[in-house]
DNA sequence: TAGAAGTACGAACGATCGTGCTTTTTAGCA
DNA sequence: TGCTAAAAAGCACGATCGTTCGTACTTCTA
């Protein structure tokens, strides 16, 4: 679960600063072009640094990958989920959990969007293996934690008892998730508007 | 407009059958892995022929990359915008149209889900250019023939004459187009009753 | 302060990419 | 049945990919 890079074994102050930076920068092109559009020449020179002492970092390329996944998903838990658990359970956590990720789309906190998304639809159709698991797993994380607050939202008598929570998941990603996609493609902003209307009248209709 | 290979100069029936039949191959494998990862080298040896045998028939791999738009197009418009004209004007036909393309996925006529939702979520970051632009074109066809169809609705009287033609395509496309990435990614083929309920409740709400 | 370990570099590898150039095979018409 | 042009193959190129190896430089510790 928690991702911890507790492997403190071997390495020194300088090690993980450069680490912590060319992980900064990979999460920043990857939201872009990708996990596998990812390359390492492209990053070490982005960094200004040599292919082979970017690459002693991680020992593989997959290994980068997967380190890459770890720091964007601890970026999206500062600038989302942890903002939003000062909001009172029930509907207010779960609009400000929605209104938070769609400022955090908004705001482009990543140069290519919400990393997750570029690589959710990068993997949709690729080869198995431990870097789809590692996407998988913190996608599932995510809806876990919104499924949760449906529920207790409808617990709270916010929402209607016999509203169905993974219905609505599903409708509050797909909107949120495409105008992200969408805004990439075309730079139109208001694409978030749209979504958010959509999304706030998808939640009145489900009010008690 | 019209995309039909007219050139007909310097070309015997052999070459545009072959020609066609790598195009087909061509759309599948583009469907899961992208315009990019379409390579020639995998193109060629799925069909058992020779690399630079391939090539000769398109020059370039951009060249390929449009024949592949081209006939991607193709099979879209027979699977789904043809069917869907047999529908009366007005909301019969928009939900024709929304049916058709449901079904078009769910059929999976394409390998990797819909060509034209992978190759989107392909190029929403990347350099533009001449494939960019066509499939650009391509999505913005569809969009016009949608907003065409909900306009002719509210003009018929169907649906609710202060509806938003462009929010409503939007929600439409967003949880269709959801519905099939999802799909590619996790298998449950079940997302698309749940895009479907959506859009469903959707269209009720806009109903007089 | 000497030595060990972490950090970074340059050069080179095999593989694959797109793309030319030349040659051989094949299809269709006289 | 030949002849010709199209179709396909063969071969090689430069570039880039991930990766390995040997080697310097730096930082901390015994």
């Amino acid at each position: 679960m928690s991702v911890d890079t507790s492997d403190t074994d071997g390495r020194r102050a300088k090690g993980r600063r450069t680490r912590a930076q060319i992980l900064e920068t990979a999460a920043d092109i990857a939201s872009v072009e990708g996990l596998e559009g990812l390359t390492i020449g492209r990053l070490a020179s982005e960094l200004a640094m040599s292919k082979s002492g970017l690459f002693a970092h991680f020992g593989s390329k997959e290994e980068l990958q997967l380190a890459t996944i770890g720091a964007a998903r601890d970026i999206f838990a500062r600038n989302v989920v942890e903002p939003a658990k000062e909001a009172e359970r029930g509907l207010p956590r779960l609009e400000a959990l929605i209104t938070a990720k769609l400022s955090y789309m908004r705001a482009e906190i990543f140069a290519g969007g919400c990393f997750f998304e570029t690589v959710r639809s990068e993997f949709d159709s690729r080869e198995p293996g431990p870097v789809r698991d590692a996407i998988e797993a913190d996608l599932q994380d995510w809806e876990q934690l919104m499924v949760r607050a449906i529920t207790s939202a409808k617990k709270a008598g916010h929402l209607r008892a016999d509203a169905d929570a993974e219905q609505l998941l599903f409708e509050i990603d797909a909107l949120s998730g495409t105008a992200s996609q969408r805004h990439q493609l075309n730079g139109d902003a208001s694409l978030y508007d749209r979504a958010e209307a959509a999304i706030r009248a998808r939640l009145r209709a489900a009010t008690v």
